[in-house]
RNA sequence: GGGUAGUUAGCCAAGUGGCCAAAGGCGACUGACUGUAAAUCAGUUGGGGACACCCCUUCGGAGGUUCGAAUCCUUCACUACCCA
């Protein structure tokens, strides 16, 4: 039975590094804990999710977690991890972003518990107003200009020859600051974040024993990696975001069903609240039947649940079991679409239709199916093409009214997953 | 400011007068096999067409030489390195 926070998050895989004393801080402690997150985007993707749920993790067993919007730092940009300059984003833009982020952040943390409710801030709320003599005074004159080159994020820039701007470079004074602002008036003493992260949290943790006296702590998280060594919460069309908008729940629930084996459960330990015992029962079921993929379903579930709720979650479901089932000409128009609410698709006069029809290869087009003519044609050639879940393979063919489901639908198939439904207009 | 080497398709990279819509690799897409896996094997990967054949556009930009230019010349831009 785990008793505490770092016990938990320990066997969950999730340390890469802490300074000594986290433990036994977590142990016999409730603390303020806070993790900081960029708003270069107005959603959160799966990625970001990891150090917000572990803030969930370390809620539960009572400490009281503080999300940090980086609207001040955003505007600076953070050179950890980065290859090159970044841009920067205007106020407004971070402004509205921090806003859209805010409701995702309800599904992950308890805003609303008495006893240690979650809090979202905005460093722009202190940052914006510092004055630069005070802060080079009060803040910079605790670091070193030595301390601050030896940090890798700034030794691998000044390698490369496009170097690093002042304004980047200062980047980690600023996140102290964030720190002990937190520590100030919040009383926070631990800083999470990605592994990335650990230059700019300790430099926080010095600055508050120097500044204060007072001791502060860090400890941050694995990044996490994919077995086939491409970047986590990509897919082949784009980063699997939050704000169901961006990425729709079926989409969602079908990134997280599509884990690789060998990171299904890893995936498990860290975005799930399942317990140990729940954990070694889907291990034991992914050894025994992978091909039931037990690991991933109850991974996609609990995670579509969670962020888009049961509802979105049963669509989801019905949306994949009639998309993979097989026959989809029994259904009826409108159970069509319903299963099809989030799949992309494009709009066609019946005129167009009527009479000789519409070549196949010009609907592939119009609908976005191919780039070209000739993409389509080659598709079709390769049997990638499916006409209402039957292969398509003449290329000369013409799609006609008889061909759309209840005269309404035609549901086009690139490929095993790719659909478009193409709606028939009056 | 002076010099040197570069700039080729989504990325890396070969090609240095015709056989070049441009080798090879990666990535991506499709098929077979499967579990909506992985691995493997095979195919595809500028656009258009009456599509085993033809046409158009593309090798940093613009001009030129030539029957013919990614390839030679001029010029401009950009990148890297060396010197001031």
């Amino acid at each position: 039975m785990i008793t505490n926070a770092f016990d938990e998050l320990k066997w969950r895989g999730l340390i890469f590094d802490h300074i000594e004393g986290v433990p036994e801080l977590l142990a016999k402690e409730k603390v303020t804990v806070y993790n900081g997150f960029d708003p270069t985007a107005d959603s959160l993707h799966v990625g970001h999710t990891i150090p917000l749920i572990a803030l969930a993790r370390l809620q539960r067993f009572g400490h009281t977690p503080i999300a940090l919007a980086g609207g001040g730092t955003g505007m600076i940009g953070d050179p950890s991890g980065k290859s090159s300059e970044r841009n920067l984003l205007t106020r407004e833009q971070i402004e509205y972003n921090v806003s859209c982020i805010k409701k995702q952040l309800a599904h992950l943390l308890d805003f609303e518990v008495k006893s240690n409710p979650a809090m979202l801030l905005n460093n722009a709320d202190w940052l914006l107003e510092l004055n630069l003599v005070n802060f080079l005074r009060d803040t910079g004159k605790h670091f070193t200009v030595n301390y601050m080159l030896a940090k890798d994020s700034v030794k691998t820039r000044l390698e490369r020859e496009e170097g690093l701007s002042f304004t980047e470079f200062s980047y980690m004074l600023l996140q102290s600051y964030d720190f002990m602002h937190l520590y100030d008036t919040y009383g926070c003493r631990l800083q999470t974040g990605g592994s990335d992260q650990w230059g700019n949290i300790v430099a926080g943790v010095e600055l508050i024993r120097r500044a204060r006296g007072g001791s502060a702590y860090a400890m941050v998280y694995n990044l996490l990696t994919k077995a086939d060594g491409t970047k986590f919460g990509k897919t082949e069309s784009g980063s699997v975001w939050l704000d169901p908008e961006k990425t729709s729940p079926f989409r969602f629930y079908q990134f997280w069903l599509n884990t690789d084996d060998r990171d299904v459960i890893k995936n498990l330990k860290y975005f799930t609240f399942f317990t140990q015992e729940e954990i070694a029962a889907l291990e034991a079921s992914l050894a025994e039947r992978p091909e039931q993929r037990e690991p991933h379903r109850a991974l996609a579930r609990d995670m579509t649940a969670r962020l888009h709720g049961e509802t979105a979650l049963a669509r989801a479901e019905q949306a994949s079991q009639a998309l993979f089932g097989g026959e989809i000409t029994g259904l009826s128009a409108a159970e069509i679409a319903d299963i099809f609410s989030d799949v992309p698709s494009c709009e066609l006069p019946k005129t167009q239709l009527e009479g000789p029809g519409l070549p196949l290869v010009d609907l592939l087009v119009l609908a976005g199916v191919a780039k070209s003519k000739g993409e389509a044609r080659r598709s079709i050639a390769e049997g990638g093409i499916n006409l209402n879940n039957r292969r398509a393979a003449d290329a000369a063919r013409s799609v006609t009214l008889g061909d759309a489901l209840e005269g309404r639908f035609i549901v086009l198939r690139k490929g095993r997953k790719n659909y478009t439904l193409v709606k028939v207009l009056d």
